[in-house]
DNA sequence: ACCGGAATTA
DNA sequence: TAATTCCGGT
């Protein structure tokens, strides 16, 4: 997709044209499948997974991904892929955050340290043209991936469960293999260098660093919301067709969204249908003040997922081989002039293809941290309540959080996901 | 090990 | 179309 589409969003700032994902809805209707970044979002969401995947806390939009092998796994488990490894799911993932701007002033080019920054919308930032072609780390992603946190890598129990498909939970084999973890508080000394994704960079100006739900009821400045949203996100159409648009601040000269309430609860709305579409446990949804969801007509059978997406694969086969007919035809390229992925993504972790979690399998899953406490609640996405959906104490610095101190200051309780036992 | 292309598939 | 998979290059 070197060409990107020329249809801008209504409401795109200096005329960006985003990727054509971006555009689409999440998936159709009960048709498409969900989509990759639909996933991460989804994960990003939850903060069951905050230890897989998380909003980063100094910059809105910026997420890591501690444990690419982990994300690859939930992928594979919600895809019945057990094969899934992140090598796979980096590709439509590398795509994936692979912004395609119509001005090619800043495309979202990771520095060296496995960081995806999508170019804030205000192309005229003098610090974000430093380098053209090439991703200017503006100032908060500088080419330090120890300034990440690497330093403060915990892989505390694979929180799993996850999405209201409630099937692929039952697995939990969680990575046993993970050994330590972190135990000593300290990371060993290659683990996985955390993938950081900054979708928009905005120096601490929120408050609340966690997720681009999470905005606070608090209006931003002027009486709107500074409410920083992924591309992803606040472009999503959704069933609505409704596309925020966020509007620069003229005043701010940075990339700062302002949405109007209004407008944002039309959002919120929309977000609750993709929260209906795939089956996510309604704690996920973020609670915004005024905000009803009202019945929403998305709801489709829960149940939709199998029970047992134990799919055994044929082997590999070896693919048809790509011997076709080779010859001597392919000299001509098909595809012209089609401009490469800028981006490229870092992480990696290949640690080991462990099985995925036959039902069959003996094996006992390590404990988790929601441990036992879920099964149960078939009422999926019944779950309401909540109040501190996102609300995390959040403390300054996520990285020196105490491996496993952390696991236990978060409560596991969250039922979402029932065991749905057969 | 990571990155990326490309063919295949749902 | 997007995702999955394979495979080669670096």
């Amino acid at each position: 997709m070197g060409g990107s589409r020329g249809s801008p969003l209504p409401g795109t700032p200096q005329g960006y044209h985003f990727p054509e994902w971006a555009y689409k809805t999440e998936s159709s209707p009960g048709s498409r499948q969900i989509q990759l970044w639909h996933f991460i979002l989804e994960l990003l969401q939850k903060e069951e997974f905050r230890h897989v995947i998380a909003w980063q806390q100094g910059e809105y939009g910026e997420f890591v991904i501690k444990d690419p092998d982990e994300v690859a796994r939930l992928w594979g488990r919600r895809k019945c892929k057990p094969q899934m490894n992140y090598d796979k799911l980096s590709r439509p993932e590398k795509q994936l955050f692979t912004w395609d701007l119509t001005p090619s002033s800043a495309p979202p080019v990771p520095t060296a340290s496995s960081r995806f920054h999508f170019p804030p919308l205000d192309s005229h930032s003098p610090t974000e043209d430093a380098q053209p072609g090439r991703f200017s780390g503006p100032s908060l992603v500088p080419s330090n991936p120890e300034a990440l946190g690497d330093g403060g890598e915990r892989k505390p129990e694979l929180p799993e469960l996850e999405d209201g498909s409630s099937d692929w939970r039952r697995g939990v084999d969680l990575m046993a293999s993970r050994n330590a973890v972190g135990a000593g508080g300290i990371n060993h000394q290659k683990r996985k260098p955390e993938i950081m994704l900054p979708l928009f960079t905005r120096p601490g100006i929120y408050p609340d660093p966690h997720s681009p739900f999470a905005v606070s009821p608090l209006p931003g400045r002027g009486g709107v919301l500074n409410v920083p949203i992924s591309p992803a996100l606040s472009l999503t159409p959704t069933l609505f067709s409704y596309s925020p648009s966020p509007g620069l601040s003229p005043f701010t000269g940075s990339s700062c969204f302002s949405f109007n309430p209004e407008e944002m609860k039309h959002y919120l709305h929309s977000q609750a249908c993709s929260v209906f579409n795939y089956h996510l446990s309604p704690r996920t949804f973020p609670r915004y003040p005024g905000l009803v969801v009202p019945p929403l007509q998305c709801q489709m059978p829960l149940e939709e997922q199998p029970q047992f997406p134990i799919k055994l694969q044929p082997p590999p086969v070896g693919r048809k081989n790509r011997e076709r007919l080779e010859s001597a035809e392919e000299s001509a390229t098909p595809q012209l002039a089609s401009p490469p992925p800028r981006v490229k993504v870092e992480p990696s972790v290949d640690k080991e293809a462990e099985r995925e979690e036959p039902p069959a399998k003996g094996k006992d899953k390590n404990e988790k941290e929601e441990g036992s406490g879920m099964a149960a609640a078939p009422g999926v996405g019944l779950e309401e309540e909540k109040g501190p959906v996102f609300a995390r104490p959040a403390a300054p610095s996520w990285h020196p959080t105490p491996p496993a101190s952390s696991q236990a200051a978060f409560p596991a309780e969250e039922p979402q996901e029932q065991g749905e036992s057969s």
